[in-house]
DNA sequence: AATGTCTGGACAAAACTAGGACAAACTTGC
DNA sequence: GCAAGTTTGTCCTAGTTTTGTCCAGACATT
């Protein structure tokens, strides 16, 4: 078995031209440089003609520091932060956060956007990339949008609003099936991939994560996985259209402390109710059942009389685990 | 280092003049001389007559430092690097800050193993990682599997025997359903992933791969697509499940070159040969059609009436592919 | 004869560095 | 609520390094 050696170092030996970085993280690089000059963010190393060199642990504080940032921390007062509490900080914002009461004016360049109305930009160019079946500047765009963000950020403000959209066109005609198609496959392949960028040291709690039989969209499962794993669960993802006897069987043999249903299309399928309380009642009453998803809140009476909790958004999914896993972890946290 | 088994897999012989490279690699004459005579970046053979003559190899290594350079790195820092080195950092760099676990492990002999029994120990093990949930342990195989051989290769020696393996076992109750489900949904995002291995220029010919009406597994497509994206081309995914109406759309769209369809199950879908004679009807003859997967062998009378290709093997298809593309490079130079 | 490639060198655009200036936005003190 | 001070993103200059392009004359290919 391969034991703990996932523990995650990140590289400390510089190596990146400013160019780099500054594509990654999404800063410019005179800005950059404009934060060494006044509070040492970074201290790069040099190379022997005196260009900086930049490591991955100084990309990732910059990425973070950019995030906190956009929330509204100042810079005098993060700069010096190791990277642990930058994450904390960066966290604790992206959870509690989402305070936006100030109809801020102007923003620099990289938060600049009353952050709608850079969406939006950003939305209609996937759109166009998806309409010209563009499959490689549609990742281009999503992957520059995750940057930009926050993770839940990306998934609540980018991504969710993208899949609607997409439905919509489809719906209505304005775009073609293909289209609808390939945008999906893309996602699918994007999304699985975000569920890497977390290392585990396996010894996270787990969540199994599906959808029930008859749902056959997996997308929103897999935001949950990728967000969950952030957080610090390790999902087990089994894709869509799982019967409960199979979700309750990978529960016991993962010894998963939660699970997560996804419920899409169609909303009104006679076996959701069905394959629930089935799941349900084979389950260990400690272990947390939790439904979402644009179907779910037709089940509401239902989850409820199952003790299945039915969180509205990711984020609320998300503080309830956190919770969780406090309580798992039996507070030895902090 | 994983390199030197990789490297022969991809043809070595000098044999493309400088021009051609320019063309595939999107770079420009001059620029692949200076780069060569700065930094050595490719130390091509010659010909009795002093001209320069690159092979497959050189070309792969200058569209990677082409890529790595838009990225920002420097040519300096990247000029020397070996082949695998090179799309290790471009991937690195195509899902940005991705936590890239370098396959440390150790391999004392692979290149004396008798090919067949490695894989035989690799599928035992993978078997073994899917029935026990673990799904780390099964990145981690597929991965090694991956480096230890050509992507050619482990698609063929690994990854379909693996596959016939979990169908097998499911249908017999040797293993649950939760497990498929697990190692399918895993394989997609693997297989996803792939694909991003290699980078485009833009310059390729395309081809539309997906699976017809009613085939719900998208697996066999996919290896298409991580396959024929070495060779050259240009893959426009669609997923499972697309109407031929909507194929042909699409490759009107892009004005692909090629389309090829994966079927796998069922084999006796009353609705292949009707997508399959509306899509042919509706294409430009001059467009060729695949068709390719477990099932496909049922439609031979069928394919052979329509002008549809049926390569037996994804070697097959490979052979095909590049005798098309090499059609269309060719014509167009000079 | 026309076109393409070779070598070696020249040249200019682009990118990076250091230091400083500036204006918009945010804070603070009254 | 207003003025003074701070913070912060951007821009400018001037000097250096890196990089893309171009040229000339000799040779090769078609």
């Amino acid at each position: 078995m391969a034991v703990l050696e996932t523990i995650s170092s990140i590289d400390t030996s510089p190596r990146h031209p400013i160019r780099l970085v500054a594509n990654r993280t999404g800063l410019t690089v005179d800005l950059i440089r404009a934060w060494e000059k006044r509070y040492q963010v970074v201290e790069p190393a040099r190379s022997d003609t005196q260009r900086r060199l930049y490591s991955d642990y100084d990309i990732e504080r910059l990425r973070l520091i950019r995030i906190a940032k956009q929330a509204g921390r100042r810079l005098a007062d993060i700069a010096a932060l190791p990277l642990e509490a930058l994450r904390d900080v960066v966290s604790e914002e992206s959870r509690f956060g989402e305070v936006r009461e100030t109809p801020e004016v102007h923003r620099p360049s990289w938060s600049n956007f009353p952050e709608d109305e850079a969406t939006a930009d950003t939305l209609d160019a996937m759109l166009y990339a998806i309409q010209t079946m563009d499959q490689h500047r549609f990742d281009q765009l999503l992957q520059e949008s995750l940057v930009r963000q926050s993770l839940p950020a990306f998934l609540e403000k980018t991504l969710a609003p993208l899949l609607s959209e997409i439905g919509e066109a489809t719906r209505s005609g304005g775009m073609r099936i293909a289209h609808e198609h390939m945008a999906t496959a893309h996602l699918r392949t994007f999304l699985g991939a975000l569920r890497f960028r977390e290392t585990f040291t396996g010894t996270e709690p787990r969540i199994v994560i599906t959808t029930p039989t008859g749902q056959l969209h997996e997308l929103g499962a897999l935001m949950v996985s990728a967000l969950v794993s952030i957080d610090g669960w390790m999902p087990v993802y089994l894709g869509p259209n799982t019967p409960a006897d199979e979700i309750a069987a990978c529960v016991r043999q993962c010894s998963a402390r939660a699970v997560s249903l996804s419920l899409t299309y169609p909303a009104d399928d006679p076996r959701i109710p069905t394959e629930l309380s089935r799941l349900k009642s084979q389950l260990d009453p400690k272990v947390t059942v939790f439904v979402g998803g644009a179907a779910a809140v037709v089940h509401g009476e239902l989850t409820e009389r199952l003790g299945i909790e039915s969180p509205t958004s990711l984020k609320g999914l998300r503080d309830h685990l956190q919770g969780l896993r406090d309580l798992a972890y039996g507070k030895k946290v902090s």
